[in-house]
DNA sequence: ATTGAACTTTACACTGTGTAAAGTTGACGC
DNA sequence: GCGTCAACTTTACACAGTGTAAAGTTCAAT
């Protein structure tokens, strides 16, 4: 099942994920994908035209690999809203970690390119669309903080669970995934709920 | 009064920032901040030895010119601890559109250049700074959430309040300035404060 | 044996940064 | 008036990284 060899195309996607996961200092050049696939510079755009979309399909691939719909079907099964609302902190919290290496890649791209850009803010009204929905089944209950419009919320709770948080808390400053998630769950909570 | 032309220095510090203020789409290249001061691209790496020096030197004319440190004096002013958080989280949020093109441009630059990084973890540093010390206030007068350790709610804090959640609510969401400070000022308080 | 797809190799155009050096201009001292 | 010094311009080039172009290799399928 499945023991097919990797298409190339797969392998360099895999290579830039690998690359870009790992990544220190410097950024991942071209000639630097190519040779984590094994092929030669040129062979990397005979599949992808450029290096913006070439970001984007390794955020797609990541998608389908680690399955995206299903770590968030978990948190659409929720019966109330505040465990709605905790399940999605921790379905996106666990998978920033994921898409972390590619994200800073593609928004650094997004500076200069507009396909990156529009690629990155398609992908972050996914996760806004996320945050509205746990929004939206809190108000259902009634336990949405009363002075908090839904939308006001929404972009508060989309704000807090931003990729650059998780990268301040969880790399600069040291926290565990577990602490992150915990606090990031704590927060959601303290700022979104009614007393 | 300080009626004397401006130096060349300062041309070419002012030109940047303005274009890094209204700044769309492309990046600002040396050739920019060169037109902006008229002068001649080469005439600017007389002033500063590369795009990362110029930079540096740009957020801390900044500094000068906007007065930060008269700003922040405001919040240790503050009698209570709770009144020094709010007065920390507005000072600091309303000097966020200030340094935010700025900003910008040398986090962009930190991704390629340790001193950009290094310069751009110093300021952070210093911010952290001013969230420790409303956190240790609040914590003085018993009124920090006692689940929360200092470090944990400085963390936390210098999270909320990072200029990355400022470019999200104010130019992504449309916030204007006064909701993103009242908001700021309550997610501090929910997340922070002994109920 | 031929073909075609996947790949390599070589080479080059383009952009932006940074370096180097010779030439211009104008204020100031004498 | 004359030199000179600093601030600037002009021209030119090296370098990295992206992307394009085209000719050549390899090998499996027919």
């Amino acid at each position: 099942m499945s023991s097919d060899p990797p298409t190339t195309r797969d392998r360099i996607l895999d290579g830039a994920i690998g690359l870009l996961e790992h990544k220190g200092e410097k950024p991942v050049r071209m000639s630097d994908i190519a040779k984590a696939a094994g092929l030669s510079r040129q062979a990397v755009y005979l599949n992808f035209p450029n290096r913006a979309d070439l970001l984007i399909a390794a955020v797609r691939h990541l998608d389908d690999k680690q399955n995206v719909d299903g770590r968030v079907a978990a948190s659409r099964a929720a019966t109330s809203g505040e465990e709605r609302l905790s399940l999605w902190v921790r379905a996106w919290g666990d998978y920033i970690p994921v898409i972390h290496g590619v994200s800073r890649a593609l928004v650094a791209m997004a500076a200069t390119d507009p396909d990156a850009r529009a690629a990155w803010a398609d992908r972050m009204d996914a996760v806004r669309h996320g945050c509205a929905a746990a929004v939206a089944a809190l108000a259902r209950d009634g336990r949405l903080a009363p002075d908090l419009d839904e939308t006001v919320a929404t972009d508060l709770l989309f704000t807090i669970l931003s990729v650059h948080g998780w990268e301040v808390l969880r790399l600069e400053r040291g926290w565990s995934q577990a602490a992150y998630l915990d606090q990031m769950e704590r927060l959601a909570r303290a700022c979104l709920l009614a007393a």
